[in-house]
DNA sequence: TGTACATCAGTGAACGCGCGTTCACTGATGTAC
DNA sequence: TGTACATCAGTGAACGCGCGTTCACTGATGTAC
């Protein structure tokens, strides 16, 4: 079930809060032995999220492993399975988890570029600033980025048909939010981000639309590449000055293409 | 000994000849019971290469499993021991194969590009061509083009501080071939052929030699991204007009960007 | 031309680790009466 | 308010597979004499 998983990421981001939505406080966690060594963990499932994403932050996907976490967690070699069904679903929410981090950062960013006037050049440097938040996100969190992009043998593809090509010529030209037909990645995911910049910049009259269609993915493209190179690739031996010239040409190419 | 692996690739490209490079044919292939079922193999490092490649090209680095590889060319457990230190000298071999047969796939396609004239429209034609060999090697061959990129634990960073940023401005605006400063990446390398391809639009005077620093890298970066987001990534399920579509407007992005 | 011997290139059995997963179990908790 | 019982959430031992790697061995080959 992605969406309790994507809940548990918030709660977690929430800094850990026991109790569900809406509620105050769960009335195990208020139990009169809490905190002491008890059968009864009370909170596992969320327990064993929290340091699955610790080994994942310091390790990447192949560091969560099933006995390590349990044994971080204090409890036994199967004690998971009450929660999660294998392995995969427990790093499906990390997954789902990781994602959720690199949109927050890139929300952070775009809600931080200072207004340069015209709409035009807010729309511009909105994009820059999210293509430089992820790139920044990868090398800051190289263990959660791998990750958040890890191959899931569980979940069917995240997007479809339906998502870039048939909306990049149908609702391209639309500031509105994006609809059901973008697809199978939630309204949070990073490239849904990219997407409305791409959307913001039509708006603007920076991009014409009739140029629009696949854009975003290619965008998308280019600041995933930067990633990986830097992360995995061959480029990972640059030093942080130099990544950072590779990827300001790479949006300065970008912002003069799109013109 | 990366060379010697760099030269039974070749070999092995020319369909599977036993000699040495110079050497007509070696004694061991001509002898008697040749073909047979015999103790001795005669080219065993050679064969347990060529099948090493065939599973990686079925399923990338992860299926280049020993056991396999020996079981395949019909030896023991342990043959591979007398030829390849550990299975990481072997998996480095086939990278340093599937690394050439990428830049043969893009060395053949700048090949094939029609004199359009102008030298800048061919600079501009040649480096379209070679992005798009790129992608279209990563699709057609996905296993090795995963391997060509797996993280070698043993191989140190392929490229370091001399070959990006003192290159682009020291001699970025000259058309020369690539020379020792271009760093650890040999000379075939698939990102020297972009280095290569950007040095022309330099010297056609299509890109500003002052904007020349970097622009290689972020050039890898993009059809780089296009690739692994095809492969492996969230792109995946797009159909093939579709990665097309994305690919050229790349491209175009790109191809207006450098003006 | 034949024989002894070093060397090379295989064999095959086994070791050993990592790790997901199962299974019969037991302690704790909430609820019906 | 206490007791019986179902249920939930843990335990811990063990299974079993995949797979790299080691080791003592043996068959084949080339070479010195």
């Amino acid at each position: 079930m992605p969406s309790t998983d994507a809940r548990e990421c918030v709660q977690y981001a929430r800094c850990c809060h026991h109790e569900k939505a809406g509620q105050p406080v769960n009335a195990r966690s208020a139990r009169p032995h809490a905190g002491a060594d008890r059968y009864h963990h009370g909170n596992l499932r969320q327990t064993l999220l929290e340091h699955a994403v610790e080994l994942a932050r310091a390790g990447g996907p192949d560091a969560v492993v099933l006995r390590d976490v349990q044994r971080r967690a204090g409890v036994s070699n199967s004690a998971a399975y009450r929660h999660y069904a294998d392995r995969d679903a427990l790093l499906a929410a990390v997954t789902t988890y990781a994602e959720a981090r690199l949109a927050d950062t890139m929300m952070a960013s775009l809600r931080s570029v200072p207004d340069p006037g015209s709409r035009a050049r807010r729309a511009t440097a909105r994009l820059r600033a999210a293509g430089q938040a992820y790139v920044d996100f990868a090398l800051a969190e190289p263990g959660l980025f791998r990750t958040a992009f890890a191959p899931d043998p569980a979940r069917p593809d995240h997007v479809t048909h339906a998502s870039l090509v048939q909306r990049g010529s149908d609702l391209g030209s639309l500031t509105a939010p994006p609809t059901a037909a973008d697809g199978l990645v939630g309204q949070d995911h990073p490239f849904q981000i990219l997407i409305r910049c791409i959307d913001d910049l039509v708006a603007a009259g920076v991009l014409a639309s009739d140029r629009r269609e696949g854009l975003d993915a290619a965008a998308w493209a280019a600041v995933h590449g930067l990633a990986t190179l830097f992360l995995d690739g061959p480029l990972r031996a640059l030093d942080s000055a130099q990544k950072q010239l590779v990827t300001d040409r790479l949006h300065d190419v970008f912002q003069q293409g799109l013109k």
